[in-house]
DNA sequence: ACCGTATATACGGTATTCCGTCTATTGTGT
DNA sequence: ACACAATAGACGGAATACCGTATATACGGT
């Protein structure tokens, strides 16, 4: 899995892409239901971006039941970590990020997530 | 001038450009002909790529004589020039931008540069 | 076995990006 | 004024990326 910059930065180049993955790094771990509802955009859009930033290795799929969650993939290379932590911690804040974080936390339902009301 | 970081990461994601930006980052002011010989590519192309770079707010250019020199932007914001930093520390030393480095060492007559021979 | 939910993939159309060639502009030296 | 060098921009064509719809797969519950 050969991983050359120039392509990392071109996944990064789309709005459902970035936006996702900025949702993943800050929550660690979500479904792609949950990126549906947070990012307001139809599934197989952000099934089919999830699957392109799979197969160059930035995410990691793992199934649980119906689910699949997606992670930063842990063994993304160390200037692709910084990139992308650079990226939220300036920008996370800001329009649309913060819209995308406030539309996840309202998400009633919310597979995998503590339950407790 | 908004600069939106989506479009930041599209403009990374050519690779005339990004070899340029890097080259930029390294030598700290490139003028044209420099990068079209180090890159190996046609002076249009160049021309047009760093256009692109230029209207965004990446680089700025400066004209001294007959050449233009293009530089990273002093404005920059701080997380895109993370970014830079972050990919250069840890890509230049690889392929194909050692390539680009040494070919632009190898030029003969480089304009602007020291002719002490 | 069947149905509903979650997710992935295939397909065709549209939009965007990139390219090479050609031409315009600007500066330098004679 | 003229020729030359460096750079920028216009233009049409080719390649690429993205989209929405329709369909396939996989799992869980009944």
């Amino acid at each position: 899995m050969k991983m050359q910059c120039r392509q990392f930065f071109q996944l990064l180049s789309d709005d459902t892409r970035l936006r996702s993955l900025m949702l993943i790094q800050q929550e660690g771990e979500l479904c792609v239901c949950e990126l549906v509802h947070a990012l307001g955009v139809i599934q197989p859009k952000v099934s089919r971006h999830l699957a392109a930033l799979r197969d160059c290795g930035v995410v990691a799929d793992r199934r649980s039941g119906q689910w699949i969650y997606y992670q930063i993939h842990p063994d993304l290379p160390d200037w692709a970590r910084q990139v992308i932590d650079a990226t939220v911690s300036e920008q996370a804040t800001r329009e649309p990020y913060v819209n995308d974080l406030a539309a996840l936390s309202g998400m009633p339902n919310r597979p995998g997530a503590a339950r407790c009301a």
